[in-house]
DNA sequence: AATCCAGTTGAAAAGGATTTTCAATTACAG
DNA sequence: CTGTAATTGAAAATCCTTTTCAACTGGATT
């Protein structure tokens, strides 16, 4: 089974329906290894899909990031960000110059986790992780002579 | 010396002037335990503070997020979020249900750093760290008869 | 105490991002 | 095939945030 067909069995068992506009977001976001924002992901779809509308692409983008379909990104500014992403728990590592972005799957934080409730009294339930760097090949642009 | 005195003179130091608009603002927010957004803040101020405009307040936020004297928040929804907190590395835990923010000192994640690194390639040069939970006081109103 | 000037301020306007509205269209269950 | 609830695109409406600009002011220097 295909991401696509997996991800499209997800939201059909949800209610929603498969559209080709979504199929077309689903596939754009699969090829995409850098963290987008709606704007963005709509400049790469028009050119192939001009009938694709600005406010679907914002509407979809929330109905995945709601079926856990893509990563609503924390520390990226203004305007909201995504990554495509797996289902399961995990974290970004991602480059502060192309934006990449890596999945972590490994934080042991369970000890930490369990310190704080005890110290704080907090139920806690959720948690994020984000690391920022340079990419290598992202490096290489910050030695020698450029910059 | 006090915190109102520490942190003006950090921004003196820095070549800004103390204005009677800025001292308000570091007053009100030392007296907030939660994260708060440039038009909360404006909110509260205004009632004994009428001569304050929202400009200023989003200004000021910024100008003390630069130096450090309050902590720019990652994962809140669409506007910007900030929360007084020490100038030193920290992270937070919030409360999900009031906004109440705590500050976490510790956060041994060297070796997972040190791991990606050779992992992946990246230069690793900064980290956030965000739980999420219900505080003491919240915990009450999702158990019982409310909710 | 008076002067000066770069930094600061508030109001209004501009700029963006995101959401809402609404009529037309469409996926898909039956 | 049909009926219907979900979806769509365009435009308008909302927000949030920043910019512009003329007036003002903190504080360094006389």
């Amino acid at each position: 089974m295909t991401q696509l067909e997996s991800k499209s069995r997800k939201l059909r068992g949800e209610g929603n329906k498969i559209t080709p506009q979504r199929i077309a977001i689903l596939k754009a976001i699969d090829g995409i290894h850098s963290q987008f924002t709606p704007q963005e992901l709509f400049r790469k779809l028009s050119p192939g899909h001009p009938e694709i509308g600005l406010v679907t692409v914002y509407r979809t983008l929330k109905l995945l990031a709601e079926s856990g379909l893509v990563c609503l990104m924390g520390y990226s500014g203004r305007s909201h960000s995504y990554a495509r992403g797996p289902e399961r728990h995990h974290h970004h590592l991602i480059c502060s110059a192309c934006d990449k972005v890596i999945d972590i799957s490994s934080c042991d934080l369970d000890e930490l986790e369990k310190k704080l409730t005890h110290e704080t009294g907090f139920a806690i339930n959720e948690h994020h992780l984000e690391f920022t760097g340079l990419c290598r090949d992202c490096q290489v642009f910050s030695e020698g002579e450029l910059r």
